[in-house]
RNA sequence: GCGAGAGUGGCGGAAUUGGCAGACGCACCAGACUUAGGAUCUGGCACCGUAAGGUAUAGGAGUUCAAGUCUCCUCUCUCGCACCA
């Protein structure tokens, strides 16, 4: 009687027995070597989507696979539970984000248990849990200890009416995302983490990481951005001090006839004259007033008001009145340029606008250029000109040589400047980790002693949607006396950014129970670094950079000792349907829970591994995923209808097997052969499975009535359940217990292939004439070259393209092809 | 603009070191079983051609006995950065 597949019942069964035995459990073994698994912890939203499928099914298979391979296999599960979605919704429902937090998490806990992953489930942890947000307290004080935490005024983008500062990323034309109101530009205290401390070691490790996809490293190389130059110093004319520009290009500073400055420069005002004073201070708050992103955009019109002082050229001696720009960056060098019209393309446009004066510098190699036939800035290399004692040289030498020059008059040095610009972790919300500082005004900035921690996010706070955060308006929350004078003071009611929490949730994995230390360094020090970690692109910059960041602040503080957190990284690509990203506006978005309920969770996997190799995006298709369906169903059918054959099978007697055996048994051991490579070296799920579903087209092909067909057939069958294990781990432990096995499917080991078995008796020739294709022939493997020549010449399908042209050579490659040259 | 990646049947995708282009799956077509099938099984399936054969991996050149794969140029698409001085 043949039982059907029902995937509930038997997923249902083994996710219990899983859970019950606790069999994916780890410690620390120092016997086994260790591989620590890791997927990027999702945000408990509230569902898990098609993105998380794939993401943790591609994981699951690598952790399983590495656990029948014999590793001490770590993969941990947990939550990045703060952000504001959470206070959004508490908002909304007058609750409170940690109920709808924790609701979520236990909803979307039994959504990965559903899907069978193979998580320790005892190393779960969620950011919100004071348990672990403590701890980030802990790591604060000591980075603000070491200056790497500090505070300082910056422009933020601020929504007057939901008070509270808004992601470059929520503004929307100039508004706010949530109430459309226009957005301004404010200046706030904040909390900063010194990541520039750490901008050499990071961009320097980006060469050192060869797990890594290289244009994830290449994004970081360029966030980090680089670059060398020199600032040099630019004196006012009234002989008032100096102001001081950064420039790559110091080739070209003979031909800067004007300076531009940030409309925030602190000395804009300074330099302006009594009669600008009206005009300067307009443009000043119209550029204030447009958002970061509208003026970044590379459209946006140049303008400019002059200040009405000069400067002088410190090797031409030219008087360069002084402009601000609205393109120019006060967060980036110095806020200040030396504006080269003729070699820059912006200063070329501003001088058009304005009628500022050209001169050329650089020559293109056998070309003149006049400033008045000038289009365009030419910005390419070339040889100098105009520059004094620097004429003739090309103008890449020039730039050494003009450095030089400069740092020996003492009017400039080389320096080198990053793009990265330290970490705001400021947020002026509820749901987050508060930042445990005490303002005095007697003492001024006061860490909280760490005695005192953790600073415990109250929980009586009315979520009103008034705007401003709710910890500023909790006097209980906010009063506090000093711990060093005792006299009343304040508590910081701004929370961290959540990127804090995801910089070292990986390390706190190691050791989730470590109650009196952040990290325990000796379980963190058997695990780190992650082997592989496996996540979506989007988080190519800001996630992995902070947490390469973080990684490197705590083994300088002596908790951990790797230098980079993940020697492996697999950036998954998304998942599409319709031609779209899957989004509820788009309507083309599938639920995860319908497709289990219908499929199961096995067919679920299987086809997002099955579609696309992982780094791809995935294309969805409904039609696809009966297809998975359908395999398993064979694979089922198959196995119950060779219960018979299989039932009592000794082991298989290699010499005595016939030429069908033969030929069964190899496709087996050819298999295994690829599967092995494929999942081991390559992550290439979608040919392992196709080179499983070829074996079970073998195995249905084969008559199972010849002498030995119980051993071979019981040797495929249990290798293609034990290949098929790590996709589809439930139907796979089901089948691997009616083939009669008493051990668990999950603790068995990974089939080796035999050598011997895999090699071919007969090898398939390709002949070609002069490259074409015009037969096949079949050799026995051992067949000596010579040999395999005179039969690919004698062939008949290629006779007749050799008549009437003469052999100049033949071409054998061994066990491929025979490539007859002829003409 | 700069940087990275990609372009292969009707579709998703294979082709690991330069050596049979299209594995595997989907869709489609035909057949079998069936009262019936949107279940299952068998076979077919790049294009042109009755065939022999020819043509095909975005387009063009090149290297090679042999190119999807290597080199150069062009086009298209995707992603990232983007007034960074």
């Amino acid at each position: 009687m043949e039982q059907k597949y029902i995937p509930g019942d038997v997923e249902q069964k083994w996710q219990a027995f899983w859970e019950d035995t606790k069999t994916f459990r780890v410690t620390e073994d120092t016997v086994k070597q260790k591989y620590y698994l890791l997927e990027m912890f999702p945000y408990p939203s509230g569902r898990i989507h098609m993105g998380h499928v794939r993401n943790y099914s591609i994981g699951d298979v690598v952790g399983r696979f590495k656990r029948m391979r014999g590793f001490n296999v770590m993969h941990p599960m947990g939550w990045d539970a703060f952000g504001m979605p959470a206070e959004n919704a508490a908002i909304q429902n007058r609750s409170h984000p940690a109920q709808w937090t924790y609701e979520n998490i236990d909803y979307m806990r039994g959504q990965l248990k559903k899907l069978g992953l193979s998580y320790d489930w005892d190393r779960e942890l969620a950011t919100c849990n004071v348990a672990y947000y403590r701890w980030e307290q802990k790591i604060f004080l000591e980075m603000f200890r070491r200056g790497l935490a500090y505070k300082k005024t910056s422009f933020v983008n601020w929504c007057p009416r939901c008070e509270t500062v808004l992601a470059n990323e929520q503004v929307e034309d100039g508004g706010c995302w949530r109430c459309d109101s226009e957005v301004k530009q404010k200046e706030l205290d904040q909390w900063f983490f010194r990541i520039t401390d750490y901008a050499e070691e990071l961009l320097e490790w980006t060469h050192k990481l060869p797990g890594w996809p290289e244009r994830v490293l290449t994004m970081q190389r360029n966030w980090i951005g680089k670059s060398f130059g020199c600032e040099i110093d630019f004196a006012r004319d009234n002989g008032s001090g100096t102001i001081k520009v950064f420039t790559t290009r110091q080739d070209t500073l003979f031909g800067a006839t004007f300076m531009s400055l940030a409309p925030e420069h602190p000395l804009a005002m300074d330099l302006t004259t009594p009669d600008r004073q009206h005009e300067v201070s307009a443009f000043i708050e119209s550029v204030r007033k447009t958002d970061r992103i509208k003026r970044t955009a590379e459209d946006f019109e140049k303008e400019g008001v002059f200040t009405g002082s000069y400067c002088i050229n410190p090797v031409t001696l030219v008087q360069m009145p002084i402009y601000l720009a609205n393109f120019v960056l006060m967060d980036y060098g110095t806020g200040a340029v030396m504006a080269v019209p003729t070699h820059d393309q912006r200063d070329f446009e501003f001088a058009a606008r304005y009628g500022l004066p050209l001169r050329v510098v650089i020559q293109p190699e056998g070309e003149t250029i006049e400033p008045a036939m000038m289009t365009e800035a030419y910005t390419e290399s070339g040889v100098m000109a105009n520059s004094g004692q620097f004429d003739g040289m090309k103008s890449d030498d020039a730039k050494e040589a003009i450095a030089d020059y400069l740092q020996s008059k003492g009017i400039g040095t080389k320096t080198i400047n990053f793009r990265l610009r330290d970490w705001g972790i400021s947020r002026q919300r509820y749901w987050g980790n508060p930042i445990p500082v005490i303002y005095c005004d007697a003492c001024g900035v006061v860490p909280v002693p760490e005695k005192d921690l953790p600073v415990e996010l109250p929980v009586d706070v009315l979520f009103t949607g008034e705007g401003g955060s709710p910890l500023a308006r909790l006097e209980s929350f906010i009063n506090v006396p000093c711990p060093v004078c005792g006299k009343p003071a304040r508590r910081e009611s701004d929370t961290m950014d959540t990127f804090v929490q995801s910089s070292w949730y990986f390390l706190r994995y190691c050791c989730p129970d470590s109650h009196d230390a952040p990290l325990d360094r000796s379980k963190v020090d058997y695990w780190m670094s992650v082997d592989q970690y496996i996540g979506g692109i989007e988080h190519a910059v800001l996630h992995l950079l902070y947490a390469r960041f973080f990684t490197k602040v705590l083994r300088d503080m002596g908790y951990v000792s790797c230098d980079e957190p993940f020697t492996n990284l697999l950036t998954q690509g998304m998942v599409i349907k319709d031609g779209a990203k899957m989004s509820k506006s788009k309507g083309n978005v599938v639920d995860p829970n319908a497709l289990i309920e219908k499929y199961g969770a096995d067919t679920a996997r299987l086809f997002s591994l099955f579609a696309a190799p992982p780094e791809k995006d995935l294309d969805w298709s409904d039609k696809g995923v009966e297809g998975s369906f359908r395999f398993l169903n064979r694979v089922w059918k198959l196995v119950h209808d060779r219960l018979e054959t299989v039932r009592n099978a000794g082991p298989v007697d290699i010499s005595s097997l016939d030429g069908e055996e033969r030929t069964l048994r190899r496709s087996v051991h050819k298999t295994i052969r690829k599967v092995t490579e494929d999942l081991d070296e390559r992550f290439h799920f979608n040919t392992a499975i196709a080179a499983v579903m070829e074996l079970l087209n073998t195995l249905q092909a084969f008559d199972a009535t010849t002498p030995q067909s119980g051993p071979i057939v019981k040797e495929a069958l249990d290798s293609l359940i034990l290949m098929l294990s790590p996709f589809v781990p439930h139907i796979s432990e089901e089948l691997w217990q009616h083939l009669g096995h008493t051990d668990r499917l999950s603790d068995a080991v990974w089939p080796e292939y035999d050598r011997n078995a895999a090699v071919d008796e007969e090898l398939l020739i390709v002949v070609q004439v002069n490259g074409k294709l015009r037969s096949k022939i079949t050799v026995a493997a051992e067949t000596p070259e010579e040999t395999i020549k005179a039969a690919a010449l004698a062939d008949e399908k290629v006779q007749p393209f050799l008549i009437g042209v003469q052999i100049r050579k033949v071409i054998c490659v061994p066990g491929k092809l025979v490539n007859i040259v002829a003409g």
